[in-house]
DNA sequence: ATAAAAATTAAACAAACGTTTGTCAAGCAT
DNA sequence: ATGCTTGACAAACGTTTGTTTAATTTTTAT
């Protein structure tokens, strides 16, 4: 559960703090609580994030960043619109798996109210709407006309896959999953369907694999 | 602001807990601000309630056992799949309308680790998985082999729409809506086609729209 | 009218909070 | 050797936390 030492202060107090900020919340967790996992002085937090609001400044603005990276090159590549969305999912899966609490501090944050933050929340969240805008033209979609849609598709899209996360302690208890690469592969694919051609899609989908494997 | 006094104390206090917990979230609100709000000595907070936690375990208790009651007749209903679908949607939409703060405390509060309500969050996330295994048969899907896509499909619903109330002070800042009668119309339509069909089905919903518009 | 019960209050409690302080040791240029 | 900077530390700062106590008012029942 300790962190390993050899890293910088800086990014011990970084990981310890997105570790706890993840389980149990910002408000909840202290700063005395982050200074004993990272194995660093209380007052070092003070000297590398000024505040504690400053630890979570820090993790928001290296989560949004990381998250934008996602649509970053994506008008560049020559795929259809559903190749398009399914790549999509999947980085956006990938994304949250490889840095799970992460990106559940940056989810669990977004809505709370903190004043200290309010301002780089909604410049961070703009951003990322407007890289939203062109994905919408190749789904006959007037990201003028037609932008309170896409204020409803697209934080969809996170919701879904982020919420797999969220749940997870909850519904290990009720499925017996092993949450490996296949697991993974299934959940971009069902991710991709359900969002593609909605849970019709997955009927379809549920049909085909079954016919196949009875003929 | 302030709630009407005629009402009882308990009450009080709980109206006055689930806005600010809904804001700030449940660690960051203290019991102090939550008996100033409710015009109420903190005292009468672990008077009728226990502790902090105890208020918390209220809101949670009556936040499940309402959203059961979305799936309590559905079983009933003399309808088709996609209209028992719909009729899902439409109430979700409709009880987190009506109690935006309840489902937002919820939603928010459920994945975060309380060990005092972490027994009572585990029972009531199974109840309403099970209520959703019935939905499943009627979309070829097979509660027992596919579980694990209820896994993911279930909760993507519930996640879909409360992501909306969610980002709505973030939200209202990009896209200028007035949230009427006519919007809520709307958005279970939207949520409605968007999980019935996915994308594809809006595309196709907006053809529809903009040919009928034109012609 | 009176006694018992319930509701409400102000005040105080220890514990935990985020932050600041002053100090010390090591590294480095002068 | 000297003075200066930087990284790290323990200790203490004043608040605020959730909770409890004991006293007081209000309600209820007899």
């Amino acid at each position: 559960m300790t962190i390993n030492k050899p890293k910088e202060p800086r990014e011990r107090i970084l990981e310890a703090a997105v570790a706890l900020f993840a389980q149990r919340g910002y408000a909840a967790v202290g700063v005395r609580e982050i200074g004993k996992q990272a194995e660093v002085n209380i007052a070092m937090i003070s000297y590398y994030f000024e505040s504690k609001v400053g630890i979570l400044k820090a993790i928001l603005e290296d989560f949004f960043d990381r998250y934008s990276l996602i649509f970053a090159d994506i008008k560049d590549l020559d795929i259809s619109s559903d190749d398009c969305i399914r790549l999509i999912i999947r980085r956006i899966v990938e994304f949250v798996r490889g840095e799970t609490n992460l990106a559940l501090v940056g989810y669990n944050e977004l809505p709370l109210d903190v004043p200290e933050i309010a301002q780089l929340k909604a410049k961070k969240v703009t951003e990322i709407i407007s890289q939203l805008g062109w994905l919408m033209g190749r789904f006959n979609l007037d990201p003028v006309k037609d932008g309170w849609k896409m204020g409803i598709i697209g934080p969809s899209l996170i919701s879904m896959v982020v919420m797999n996360f969220r749940l997870r302690p909850v519904m290990q208890r009720v499925f017996q999953l092993t949450f490996d690469d296949a697991y993974y592969e299934k959940l971009v694919e069902t991710l991709s369907t359900l969002f593609l051609d909605g849970v019709h899609g997955i009927a379809a989908q549920n049909e085909a694999d079954s016919g196949e494997a009875d003929g």
